[in-house]
DNA sequence: GATGAATGAGAGTTCATTCAT
DNA sequence: TATGAATGAACTCTCATTCAT
């Protein structure tokens, strides 16, 4: 029983997609060769162009392909039901969690900032509202105006705070692990590290 | 009165430098040529070679160069006299300030924990000691031995913490001004989130 | 008719290993440049990466070929059926009209021992075993044991005996026919030396 | 005590001139660089141009070097006074032994060749008279007319003859090596060889 | 006599992309 | 859909040589 034409397509497609997405976290747009993927996926070069376009088309699918995972989680959290001290807590062991297991959106996200962000512009995925951001703002406002928490907490600059506090674990591995003498590969070491992040976090923004 | 030959070779090879380090930080190791550094620099490309060997050891001086800044504010502040909360303080206002004014670094920084901190390692930058780790351990230990502190704080996670508070500001610039709409290029925005960071830490780290 | 897209791509590559071949014998494989291969051949220079890897890859090639020539006199003469005298006549004539007709391979082996045989190792020559070499000794042993040879006769040395006297005609063409006053470009003076070798060693191998 | 300016000046220049002589045996004249040189002998770059005008010239100084060498043993083999047996007994041992500790002779030998001669042209070792002809001419013609010797040897083509002969054992070294499995570089091989040779021609040449 | 800086041409190699089938 | 051949521009790097001191 013989595949499909279109599905032995859609299946080459997703593969040079899928390669191409690791080789540019692991080595950036411009030191990602054509060659190099095409020769992993052990697909002609000519589908490259085929199916994307051209390298930078293949670079942007990459960048959606791995927003779309935080994308995912970001719904979730949206969704969710608690006050603000569970929100926080979910939402940095969330986030954290997701950094962990998706290498790849860290380093895409890190070279996207080296490269101003033109990639993403170019993948059309600038207009990304943000759930959460709404959901935190609501459950700040609630906060302030019951008393419990400090005035001058602003959502925007919290959430900041959060992805920063978190990022930070993954984005700077190599040069942390060096100057800290810490590995920050290690299972362990990371989940004190999300413990340390809630706790600040939680004592932090109490009036 | 002339330049003597040696200053002359000096200036040479601090503009190849200078030029050199900031198209590394604007466009990363691989899409910065050695034409576009001498092109600039107007000074022929065999200097490249003869000042620094290849391309990757002129990108290594400039990793050296910007290093460099940074010991600079972490000696000074390791000589910081006053209590924790001020040195908090101290540190996150002078990262944020550093980082603020040497976009050189971010960049470099960034692209340094895309490459595995390749650079790094050759660059012989990787026994950097930490004087500031020293201090704020000393600090800390002394608030939880007086039960002003969480006994579960962590010098280095905490120092992790204030980097990634700041660095995110600056890291992630394009991607967050996006989907955060807020302007991070802005001073304004910038004053707040420094003031943010403070106040979330100095509430955060108590008993 | 057209010829198809595999028979064009096998002539690109002849005749680049052609030219290269002629190149690389006339001119030492660092005096060879890449551009005056393709100039020559009137192909693209990308070729020459996608059919043999590299330059030096193009030379091993090189010296497959005309190596490959030789093993045809080789297997021809392994095969020669009378006496000794005329087993060395026509070891003699083969060889050194093989030379004769041969200056690629001159040539190349001459810059392959000035390379310290570096390339034909690269090239996976060194394995070739010599049939003719069977031969002779095969045939010595016989004359030594009937008496009609000197017992102090090697086989191996004499070999290089005869290499020696056919190669020097070609391989020190220049200088000799300097220092003698002598042209050894003239096919007469060839013919004079091909027959002094032969009485030369007819003679000289009796008990 | 210090050097005079001239003998530091002389001293410069000879270092250079050896230093080259080896670089230029080793690897030929394209692939000897004029910094590989400068920086084995630890003498500006300049100096080559002040003292032998430009690379050619510096390696036709090379030529004119180690072919000094040999007109030295030729000078002394044409003073030999025995008959023609112990002559080229003579004229083998010595050429074989020359050829034996002057490795640098036999490869700017063999590039020279390679190169059509133009590097001796150059150098002005064109017109290289050849005493040991003359004397063997003679000792021939003596041999001939006493019925000693076959009317058909020919002086020229003899000491070809000798000449490859021996120069085989050096010129080829690492290709017979590998093809016959048989140490070219070991001194009793080498022994073996040139006894070798001496009874081939001793015997080879008798009417 | 000696030095380090500087040069421009050109080396080998690799790139993203297109063509022809 | 898929392929191998082909392209030209640009890459990093090296060369022999000269300049200024």
């Amino acid at each position: 029983m013989e595949e499909t034409k279109e599905k032995k397509g859609k299946r080459t497609k997703e593969k040079l997609l899928s390669i191409a997405t690791r080789l540019f976290a692991e080595r950036g747009f411009s030191a990602t060769t054509v060659d190099a993927i095409v020769n992993e996926a052990q697909i002609n070069k000519r589908m490259v162009y085929h199916y994307f376009g051209n390298k930078e088309k293949l670079y942007q699918a990459s960048l959606r392909l791995v927003y779309g995972r935080l994308g995912d989680i970001e719904l979730e959290l949206s969704e969710h039901e608690d006050g603000l001290e569970a929100l926080l807590a979910a939402i940095i062991k969330e986030y954290f969690h997701f950094l962990q297991v998706n290498a790849d959106f860290v380093k895409l996200l890190l070279w996207e900032n080296l490269n101003q962000g033109r990639g993403i512009e170019g993948a059309g995925l600038t207009q990304v509202k943000n759930p959460i951001l709404t959901k935190l703002n609501d459950a700040i406002q609630r906060g302030i105006d019951e008393g419990k928490l400090r005035p001058d907490l602003d959502a925007k600059h919290l959430l900041i705070n959060l992805i920063g506090l978190c990022l930070i674990y993954f984005s700077n591995r190599y040069t942390l692990s060096q100057s800290l003498s810490l590995d920050l590969a290690s299972p362990r070491t990371l989940d004190q590290g999300v413990n340390h992040i809630v706790k600040l976090v939680q004592e932090g923004i109490h009036a």
